[in-house]
RNA sequence: GUGGGUGUAGCUCAGUUGGUUAGAGCAUCUGAUUGUGGUUCAGAGGGCCGAGGGUUCGAAUCCCUCCAUUCACCCCA
């Protein structure tokens, strides 16, 4: 049979044998983050695509031709391409600053969906999940090195050991005002040995060449200027003291003066993670400072710290164990139709207690049962005939030892450790 | 948007220079076993060979178009 309709391109579904995995990581993440106590936040799908507009910002490809947008009368909506927007617009709505107190910042994390029109390919999916956290209110260095000091310890739990923290400084705007003349200056002259897109970049967005693959562009722009030493001096202070700390905390990273991230919003500190394994997009997480952002989005002056990590691109670096069972507790064994009857009642019984019972919906031979059963995971059977029920005893089989015994009604609460 | 790869059973894949009725493994189902499994054995179901057109006596195979998928570019998590 030919399936008439099938998932969109780049979106997929995530079938039950995967879900386990999924489960596991979100898992972890509240895990993890919790202990630094982040708190969960959860925010629309749909926004005024004014809102990414202003803060990702309007030359970036991801809001100039990557968003999904409705247009519903005179009104502009988008699918979210992604949650720092979203979370700092509703820091502002609800006034959630006035609780702020100077060195105790709010700290949100959020899980889900995010929409980017673009080609799939490994590691990229239209629709795409992301596990994000931001920081509001705090611009001091340590906020930067214990979110990163954090995201070390979440990745060594799920065991992600292969990786390259990679950091950078963007500096104040006016750091990177100057830079960026500088850079233009620099490219201007050297415009005819780039490569097309390289051309186009240098016009439009000059920081984004340090992004270009091509072997010789590689090699010219070696000598090019660094954004390093534009910094001022509370910006280079600001670089040293994350430097230090993260030293401090015996956390390895890279110093890379060419990472320029992609959203218009952030400045000062800059990092990514990348892993091998990934094909061309190995980033697996990316963040950085935005200290304007709060304010340009009609918000008080509130300096944030953010991330965001691609949920499927770890997922593929996860050990393959690292998965929740969705196993049974206990299989029914169902003879006859005196056996079914009598199982329904048992089985709404154990389910009371907690238990995850399975148990067939139609009369079948035991041996299929027995197949199934095995197949399932599950550690116990038991079995439910009419002598059974007759005499209140079951014979409940560890499907691992291949042991019986005979057991009443309470003694096997007591074998699957429900308290009574 | 631009390039390359791949589309055969539910899944992973064979399929000879174009040749008659398209195969395997896994999975599913039935039986051996109408009350003891995950082992074994026997058997069964399951295919518009991605879609449409063309070449040919004859097409899963060659050609064209479209669609899907995948990798890469752009860009990003």
């Amino acid at each position: 049979m030919k399936a008439k309709y099938a998932a969109l391109r780049g979106t997929r579904d995530l079938l039950p044998d995967e879900i386990g995995r999924w489960l596991y990581l979100e898992n972890r993440v509240r895990d993890v983050f919790g202990r630094y106590r982040f708190q969960e936040i959860r925010t629309p799908v749909l926004e005024a695509t004014e809102l990414f507009a202003r803060s990702v910002g309007e030359s970036t490809d991801i809001v100039h031709k990557e968003m999904y947008t409705l247009k519903r009368g005179d009104e502009s909506v988008s699918l979210r391409p992604e949650n720092t927007a979203s979370v700092v617009r509703a820091f502002v709505q609800h006034s959630l600053h006035r609780s702020l107190a100077e060195g105790f910042p709010a700290r949100y994390y959020y899980i889900g969906p995010m929409f980017r029109y673009e080609r799939p390919q490994k590691g990229r999916q239209r629709q795409f999940h992301q596990i994000g956290a931001e920081v509001l209110g705090s611009a001091d260095p340590l906020c930067d090195a214990e979110t990163m000091e954090m995201l070390c310890r979440f990745l060594d739990e799920l065991g992600i050991t292969d990786r390259e923290l990679v950091l950078n400084s963007l500096g104040d705007p006016d750091c990177r005002v100057r830079y960026r003349a500088a850079l233009v200056d620099w490219l201007q002259p050297r415009r005819a040995n780039l490569c097309e897109d390289c051309r186009r970049k240098s016009a439009d967005n000059p920081l984004r060449v340090f992004d270009c693959k091509v072997e010789p562009d590689q090699a010219l722009l070696a000598d090019a200027p660094e954004i390093l030493s534009f910094l001022g001096d509370e910006a280079a202070a600001h670089l040293d003291q994350v430097r230090a700390l993260l030293d401090r905390y015996g956390i390895a990273y890279r110093i890379d003066p060419r990472m320029v991230r992609g959203l218009d919003y952030y400045q000062r500190t800059v990092f990514e993670v990348v892993a091998s394994g990934l094909g061309s997009q190995n980033a697996i997480l990316g963040g950085g400072r935005y200290d304007g952002l709060v304010r340009d989005l009609g918000g008080p002056e509130v300096p944030g710290f953010g991330f965001a990590i691609g949920m499927e691109r770890l997922i593929a670096l996860m050990p393959q164990d690292r998965s929740v069972a969705g196993d049974a507790d206990l299989v029914l064994v169902c003879l006859g139709q005196e056996g079914l009857d009598g199982g329904v009642n048992l089985a709404r019984r154990l389910r009371s207690a907690g238990l995850k019972v399975a148990m067939p919906m139609a009369v079948r031979p035991m041996g299929v049962q027995m197949r199934r059963a095995g197949r399932t995971g599950a550690p116990f059977a038991l079995f439910v005939g009419t002598q059974e029920l007759a005499e209140g005893r079951f014979g409940l089989k560890n499907l691992e030892t291949g042991q019986q015994e005979t057991v009443d009604e309470h003694e096997l609460f007591i074998r699957l450790g429900v308290k009574t």
